[in-house]
RNA sequence: GGGUUCAUAGUCCAGUUGGUUAUGACGUCGCCCUUACACGGCGAAGAUCCAGGGUUCAAAUCCCUGUGGACCCA
């Protein structure tokens, strides 16, 4: 019989042709009944070229999530989105057309970003849809558009209406580049070289000095107490006692706190508002009065006397000089100081007293500690991030932002008594532009309002993601049935932002977890195991790899390289290796295929040996794919196929395949375990390999996508599995002796078989050549 | 300072509840076209399992201490 598969070797340009029968066919069409399966799917969020190479790995491996889900009947739901909210495309908007937002007409500077989006958008989609992701495309949605943003609205409005959202004056961590406040999640911390100058301050009624080590010289008119540790001996003479501000010339009072310590500096700190997180909590715990030094704009403030109007880093600079000017510098040293500074704008923050919108949160966190607990997190460790970063939330959760390209508050205040009114829920509303919906004030009855400036931080957007797709609010029946959603798929640098906010915002509104399970994986990384950025120039664009390999070996390669919830380090050279597993199925199947396919035999020991190990590696693939790690099938599907199925099983039976002196039974029942072995794998592979399977499925098996299929079962065969080591170290032990006698393979050869492995003579006969 | 986590051949990685000679891949080096595959086959070299201590008849595996890295928090 002629092989119905003729090349030799896999061509991934076939790829394109089962893409578009797959589209055709709506093959993966979710349908609402039975059991259903829900994919809280990331929407990537497009900030330039090229897209992560990691973040296409990631995406790869949440189709197999899809796909197996699938495989085991149910009724997948994979929405496809892309996350088109918030400050990068704002910067690369500035950059790319050399203008500043704030200087910008809105309207204008809007538009300028929307297309910046687009560009960048159609490109992710279009690496989507080759990797071969079996999403829903045809409804993919964007978190700027009306729908998604009215969604956004709505969800404020509730929260407000249950009084969870209040307005407050508080220090707030402040981004004077971007001119937005910013949450805690998204300071970063690096290690900058300053100064730190240990500066004298005179004791007053005394000729004593006290000596104050600070990097923050320029916030001495800010200063309102001067603390040193309790235990501290060195000056326990000043306490109680008065001390003269260098320059400023006022008067604080020296105190103590446990948190000055004794080994920093002098011993002795100074409290001004703000210079960091502590400075935050003793101005409240030490109920002292602030001073707000540093505005808006990054400058001093009048407070400041001769300093007002420079920028923080001049006044700092001139203040040193003018101490210095005075004798009143007692040394200056050279430190590395750990700065907290914005992780968009790269800029030190400043913490400055502002108006903000908050939503409550802290009382929500023994609440969402309890779903918290109820989730299954792949892997199990990583639910510790979420654990860690609830026993540290302090503050609620500032949400305004003073930006353009984000979800509009929807509120209005009243142009005579500034009472804020909310509109009803429903539509999308641009307060800055839009007519007011409200005609009278519920305060004061005037009729003239006026409309909020200010948008909402993008995770106000993202965490409401399981609703949207679960149609919440939009289709009550749809939303019964696929909510609580199933599954959260993330990386983990973002837990404590949209994983935990998604829990919060979905608690407040449903009283629900959002999922029951939630699936973290760990970074990209280069070669050599570090992070990739534009700047080191390790960037890998993913798209000409899959290009150049196709997408399955993209796929496999992402599968067997990364194992759940590690970081990966990704290697165009690995990926390329990775393809020869794709070759070596294809070859097998191509032998395969030149045989007719036998629905059952009786089976000989070495049949019942190999599917007594297929039956090994089917119950080890399950493990794997219920815990959603690709990692553990891939691999031992590898390793089955190439080491034993391949080397060993195939060469043993090829006589009997091919009937030169065996009965037409022994033929049969080796032909039968070798399709019954490949079908097996090829079911085995389909979520991994979406491609190559399929074609090889229709190909021998089918007329029918093998994407319709559900998995193989365990068998709970006899065990034969003890022969394998001795079958192995048979075959090498001949392949060695011809070595030996520089024998062709082929040649025959004098060789005892082992009596245990008597029931296999037959074919290792055949197999070898043996004559004895 | 606290937490999570990692440490196994030149490189990457496996090693389930402790049990003979530590898994596989890449790379390297030999030999080989053998009727699925040279994108292949066979073979070889290459590891003080980070260090020290403990538990045990027995430790890569469990416990303690330390060192180094990654990430998070303060």
């Amino acid at each position: 019989m002629e092989p119905k598969i003729k090349e030799t070797a896999w061509n991934p340009e076939i790829e394109k042709q089962i893409l578009k029968q797959w589209e055709d066919s709506h093959t993966y069409e979710f349908k609402p009944q039975g059991e259903v399966f829900v994919i809280d799917t990331p929407p990537p969020y497009p900030s330039g070229r090229p897209w992560h190479i990691g973040a296409a790995a990631h995406y790869a491996q949440i189709d197999m999530i899809a796909r197996t889900a699938r495989m085991t009947g149910k009724n997948v739901l994979f929405p496809i989105g892309i996350d088109r909210n918030g400050l990068p495309v704002e910067m690369y908007t500035e950059k790319k057309h050399g203008i500043r937002m704030h200087e910008t007409d809105r309207a204008e500077f809007l538009k300028l970003c929307a297309t910046a989006l687009d560009d960048l958008e159609a490109e992710m989609i279009q690496i989507m849809k080759n990797l071969g992701l079996s999403g829903n495309f045809s409804e993919y949605y964007r978190t700027d558009s009306e729908q998604y943003r009215s969604l956004t609205q709505a969800t404020f409005i509730e929260l407000w209406k249950k009084g969870l959202v209040y307005i407050a004056n508080r220090p707030n961590n402040y981004d004077w580049i971007t001119g937005t406040t910013i949450a805690d999640a998204e300071i970063i911390y690096e290690e900058i070289p300053t100064k730190l100058v240990y500066m004298k301050f005179k004791i007053k009624d005394s000729d004593k000095n006290l000596t104050i080590a600070s990097t923050r010289p320029e916030l001495l008119c800010a200063c309102q107490a001067i603390i040193v540790n309790p235990e501290d001996e060195r000056h326990s003479d000043v306490i109680g006692k008065n001390a003269i501000i260098p320059v400023i010339n006022r008067e604080v009072q020296v105190r103590t706190h446990p948190s000055a310590e004794k080994e920093f500096g002098s011993g002795a700190v100074m409290v001004c508002s703000y210079g960091d997180q502590n400075d935050v909590a003793l101005f409240r715990e030490l109920k002292l009065q602030e001073i707000v030094a540093i505005g808006k704009n990054g400058r001093m403030t009048e407070v400041a006397g001769p300093y007002a109007g420079l920028k923080v880093k001049q006044a700092r600079e001139k203040i040193i000089e003018d101490l210095q000017n005075q004798n009143l510098v007692e040394k200056i040293e050279n430190i590395n100081h750990r700065t907290p500074i914005s992780e968009r704008s790269k800029a030190p923050i400043e913490i400055i007293p502002m108006e903000e919108y908050y939503l409550k949160q802290k009382e929500s966190v023994e609440k969402i500690k309890e779903l918290g607990s109820k989730i299954v997190f792949h892997p199990a460790m990583h639910k510790q991030i979420l654990m860690n970063w609830l026993e540290s939330i302090t503050i609620d959760w500032p949400i305004s932002r003073r930006r353009f390209y984000g979800t509009e508050i929807p509120i209005w205040y009243c142009k005579k008594c500034s009472e804020p009114h909310v509109p009803e829920p429903g539509k999308y509303y641009k307060p800055w532009t839009d007519p007011s919906p409200i005609s009278k004030c519920t305060k004061c009855g005037a009729t003239e309002f006026v409309g909020e400036e200010r948008t909402f931080d993008t995770w106000m957007d993202s965490s409401v993601s399981p609703l949207y797709v679960s149609k919440y609010s939009r289709d009550d029946e749809f939303f019964k049935k696929t909510y609580p959603t199933t599954i959260r798929p993330q990386s983990k640098d973002i837990v404590r932002t949209w994983l935990y906010y998604t829990i919060l915002r979905c608690e407040q509104l449903t009283g629900l977890t959002p999922w029951n399970e939630a699936w973290i994986m760990g970074y990209g990384v280069d070669e050599h195991g570090t992070k990739m950025s534009k700047s080191k120039g390790n960037v890998i664009d993913p798209l000409p790899v899959i290009q150049k390999f196709g997408a399955d070996t993209f796929r496999f390669w992402s599968a067997s390289e990364i194992n759940l919830g590690y970081d990966f380090r990704c290697s165009e050279q690995k990926i390329e290796t990775t393809k020869k597993f794709l070759s070596k199925l294809w070859n097998i199947s191509r032998f395969l295929s030149g045989f007719p396919v036998i629905k059952s035999a009786k089976t000989t020991p070495t049949d019942n040996w190999i599917l007594s190990e297929l039956d090994k590696m089917v119950a080890e693939c399950k493990k794997g794919f219920d815990d959603y790690n690709f990692f553990v099938p891939s691999t031992s599907i590898r390793e089955f196929t190439w080491n034993l199925f391949a080397a060993h099983y195939i060469e043993m039976v090829k006589g009997r395949a091919y009937s030169s002196s065996f009965s037409e039974e022994e033929r049969d029942a080796a032909i039968f375990t070798l399709h019954k072995v490949l079908s097996t794998l090829l079911l085995l592979l389909a979520p991994i390999t979406p491609f190559i399977t399929d074609y090889l499925w229709q190909t021998l098996y089918s007329d029918k996508t093998v994407h319709k299929e559900k998995f193989p079962q365990s068998e709970n065969r006899e065990d034969w599995t003890r022969f394998t080591k001795t079958i192995t170290e048979f075959n090498s032990n001949v392949w060695n002796k011809k070595k030996e006698l520089n024998l062709s393979l082929k040649d025959s050869i004098e060789m005892n078989i082992p009596g245990e492995l008597q029931q296999f003579a037959k074919d290792l006969q055949a197999m070898h050549n043996l004559t004895s």
